[in-house]
DNA sequence: CGAGTTTGACCCGCGC
DNA sequence: GCGCGGGTCAAACTCG
C-alpha cells in the first residue's frame, strides 16, 4: 500500500479530520458491518464522538465538555442488548471525588504512608517546586516527559490534614487519552505504560500513524481478524510511537465508535494509577471517568 | 552519559 | 511604581 504521495503535513485540522472521516482512505478500516451500523444507529458514544471532533477544532466551551462527559459515561452503560438507556442519572462524574476549577481537576488523595502517592504509574518530570504562603508544605510542579503531551499536574499537601495529597491536573495527558479512545482488548489493569517514548522526528504526527497502519495493512491481511482489526492493534499505534495528540485518535474513535469508546465489553484500561484504585465500588470506572475528564480538559 | 531532581532566578499578573 | 505570590526556566547536581 503506498501512502507517501499524501502530503498529511500540510494539511489543515478540518482538512485533515475530512480526510480521516473518508470511507475511501485506505489506511483506516473499520468492519463493514459496523460501517454500516454505525450509518443507521447514532448511539450516544457515536454522538459524543461527533460533537467531540466539532468541539476540537471549533472552540469548545466547558459545557461541551462536561456534555461529551456525560454522553461518554452513558457508554459504559449500554444495555445487553446494544441498545441505549433512556435516562442516565448526570453529575456523578464530579461527584466522585473530582472537582473542576477553571480548566483544571483537582484530586484530593488520602495518601497512608509516603510510598509514592502521587505516583500515577505515569513518567512525569519535575520542573519546579515553591513554597506556599501560609504552608510549610511546598508545592511541586510536574509535566509529562513526553514533549507532545501538554499534561501538567501540581501536587501538594493538605495543610489542614498532612495525609492528603491535592493534586491538580492540567491540559491532556496522552497516557490517558489513549486508553480511553483505544482501548486494547489484550490489555491487562495494572500493565505499565509505555515509558520512553522515543524523540519526536520532523515528521508529522498522523504521517506516522498513517504510515504504521499503513505497514501493519500490508503486514498482515486480515486473515487473523475476520471482523477487522482488533481494537489492540489500533492501540499499538500511537503507543507504539509513544506519542500523538488528539488528532491522532480521534480518527480511531470516528472508525471504531464502540469498539474505541469503553463499553461494558472492555472495561480495563492499559493501566490504572494506582492512587486511582482504591475506590471500593469500582476502581475502572472512576478511572474512566478521570481518564475522559483530563482528555478533555485540553478542549478547554 | 542520559534522565530526572533541585533550587535560585526570572517573568508576569494583580492589588495597593 | 512597587511588592508579592504563583508559575516557569535553566544551570547545577544526583543517580542509576
Amino acid at each position: 500500500m503506498e501512502i507517501e504521495d499524501v502530503n498529511f503535513g500540510d494539511c489543515s485540522d478540518d482538512e485533515l479530520v475530512k480526510e480521516l472521516l473518508d470511507d475511501g482512505f485506505p489506511g483506516l478500516f473499520a468492519p463493514p458491518e459496523m460501517q454500516a451500523r454505525s450509518r443507521v444507529e447514532n448511539s450516544p458514544d457515536e454522538e459524543a464522538i461527533k460533537r467531540l471532533i466539532s468541539t476540537v477544532y471549533s472552540g469548545p466551551t466547558i459545557d461541551d465538555i462536561e456534555g461529551a462527559l456525560f454522553f461518554s459515561s452513558q457508554s459504559k452503560l449500554q444495555n445487553e442488548d446494544h441498545s441505549w438507556p433512556q435516562e442516565q442519572p448526570r453529575g456523578g462524574w464530579f461527584q466522585r471525588g473530582m472537582n473542576r476549577v477553571e480548566n483544571k481537576y483537582t484530586m484530593r488523595i488520602k495518601s497512608s504512608g509516603s510510598n509514592g502517592v502521587s505516583d500515577d504509574g505515569y513518567k512525569w518530570r519535575k520542573y519546579g517546586q515553591k513554597s506556599i504562603k501560609n504552608s510549610p508544605n511546598p508545592r511541586s510542579y510536574y509535566r509529562c516527559t513526553n514533549p507532545r503531551c501538554s499534561a501538567k499536574k501540581q501536587v501538594e499537601r493538605c495543610s489542614q490534614d498532612p495525609d492528603t495529597l491535592i493534586i491538580t491536573y492540567e491540559g491532556l495527558h496522552l497516557h490517558f487519552a489513549y486508553p480511553f479512545f483505544l482501548l486494547g482488548a489484550n490489555h491487562q489493569p495494572g500493565n505499565p505504560p509505555v515509558k520512553k517514548p522515543k524523540k519526536a522526528g520532523p515528521e508529522t504526527r498522523t504521517e506516522t500513524v498513517r504510515a504504521h497502519l499503513a505497514e501493519e495493512a500490508q503486514d498482515e491481511p486480515n486473515i487473523d481478524h475476520p471482523n477487522g482489526p482488533t481494537i489492540d492493534r489500533f492501540d499499538e499505534v500511537p503507543t507504539h510511537e509513544g506519542m500523538g495528540l488528539l488528532e491522532d485518535v480521534v480518527p480511531w474513535m470516528i472508525r471504531c465508535p464502540r469498539r474505541a469508546a469503553p463499553s461494558a465489553h472492555h472495561p480495563s484500561p492499559p493501566a490504572s494509577p494506582s492512587f486511582l484504585s482504591s475506590s471500593p465500588d469500582n476502581p475502572t470506572d472512576q478511572f474512566y471517568d478521570i481518564s475522559m475528564s483530563w482528555a478533555l480538559n485540553q478542549l478547554v
